[in-house]
DNA sequence: TTAAATATACCGACCGTCGGTCTGTTTCGC
DNA sequence: GCGAAACAGACCGACGGTCGGTATATTTAA
């Protein structure tokens, strides 16, 4: 029962392999999905898989990196625009993910569902842990500017940036635990906007920015995700 | 080749496994601890084992139910403290875990370096998610006794707890990570003491508390920590 | 007082599945 | 047509978990 072969470049094969373990790893979590069930998937055999992977954490690994890869370009360019004041670059920031997010709603909501399926532990931290490394330094080049330009008034970028992130992180969690399970609190919405004043808060105060002048998400938004 | 049978009652026998278990994950981590491995420690057999628990998570659970009951009650008690003003509670909070923590300074460092596995992602997330579930709610009620008595200004102490909690936690990974490779920074004193300033301001403009009112350790205790 | 009856603690062979290895075969550029 | 890369699939040991059965403790009743 021989089948039939056609022999591809890795690269190729590589992103046939990281195409089903996306898909399954969202359905069934990390976890749960066999190293077979790729096989079965790509419609290839163990000596295939190996052949390109040493391990199934190496897919794991490779996965997280190219779903991170595709938006640090532009985000970093972003950061970088010498012309921008920081101020604008977070506005800029904020309103393109609340835009690009709001457009992938339904695929956004079915991974934060799939994330949190406890077969998905370590897809999920390995990506929160990669997304800190990526995004901790580019908050501090922001803090650093905006501490030049006086809007903000702090003594260690990096430290900061750390703590930012945290928040945020956070602040994401608690949101997605709510957009996940509504009817655990009485007003959703209502929840989800008290959360992010608080954070918003938070932010200014912790960076000693003018009140509003650093922005998350307004209500229209938060209802918009509530269907 | 029947082994000598020494009947125990269940709670006797559930804290034998327990403590093999603490012992073993500290050593190996959860996920390279098999079954097995607790059946020798025990010296008892599969069926014994799961004769007490459902199954291998379920002694994760419990485990991580017992690390933390211990701490519960006493922190609860000084929260509940209805003569001490919040500001007190923070520091008698502050210092009392600090001093706990130096105390127990080498079990710690182990207990962090078996924590940074790999194989302890499961008991690490669960039991910072444990921690969480437990201290926030604690955090919400030393806020709002704080924005009652004027120290703190805040308008919503759940949300804002979280938020405490998300910035501490992070905080103290940070220096965690220096404390396990203290030779990847130049100055691991230093950068403790300038993380650990960065939180405090974080903390205290976050509340709107006055600048010093919320300590979180002192450089001679961080200094300690470094032999 | 003790023997039967029941409940609980425990034993260990066994099972399916898993990640990973190994030996061999096919494909393809040169 | 040759050598290397791509692939097939049988195989391995370890794992978490199950199951039928046994030993001990406790209650019941004669």
């Amino acid at each position: 029962m021989t089948r039939v072969r056609t022999n591809k470049p890795s690269e190729q094969r590589r992103e046939e392999f990281l195409d089903a373990a996306e898909q399954l790893f969202m359905q069934q979590g990390y976890d749960s999905t066999s190293v077979n069930d790729l096989l079965k998937a790509v419609g290839l055999s163990k000596g295939a898989f190996y052949h390109h992977f040493d391990s199934k954490q190496a897919v794991l690994e490779a996965l997280t990196d190219r779903m991170l890869t595709s938006f640090a370009p532009h985000i970093q360019g972003l950061i970088d625009d010498p012309a921008l004041p920081a101020l604008e670059k977070w506005r800029a920031l904020m309103s393109q993910s609340n835009r690009w997010k709001l457009e992938h709603k339904d695929a956004l909501l079915l991974q934060a569902r799939a994330m949190h399926q406890g077969s998905n532990l370590k897809l999920r931290l390995t990506l929160t842990e990669k997304t800190r490394r990526l995004a901790v330094p580019l908050y501090a080049q922001l803090l650093a500017q905006g501490a030049r330009e006086g809007v903000f008034d702090i003594e260690q970028p990096e430290a900061t940036a750390e703590l930012l992130f945290a928040l945020l992180a956070a602040q994401g969690e608690r949101i997605t635990e709510i957009l996940l399970a509504p009817d655990s609190a009485p007003e959703p919405v209502e929840a989800c906007c008290q959360l992010l004043a608080a954070s918003q808060q938070a932010l200014e105060r912790t960076l000693a920015a003018p009140a509003g002048s650093l922005p998350l998400a307004d209500p229209a938004l938060i209802a918009a995700w509530f269907e």
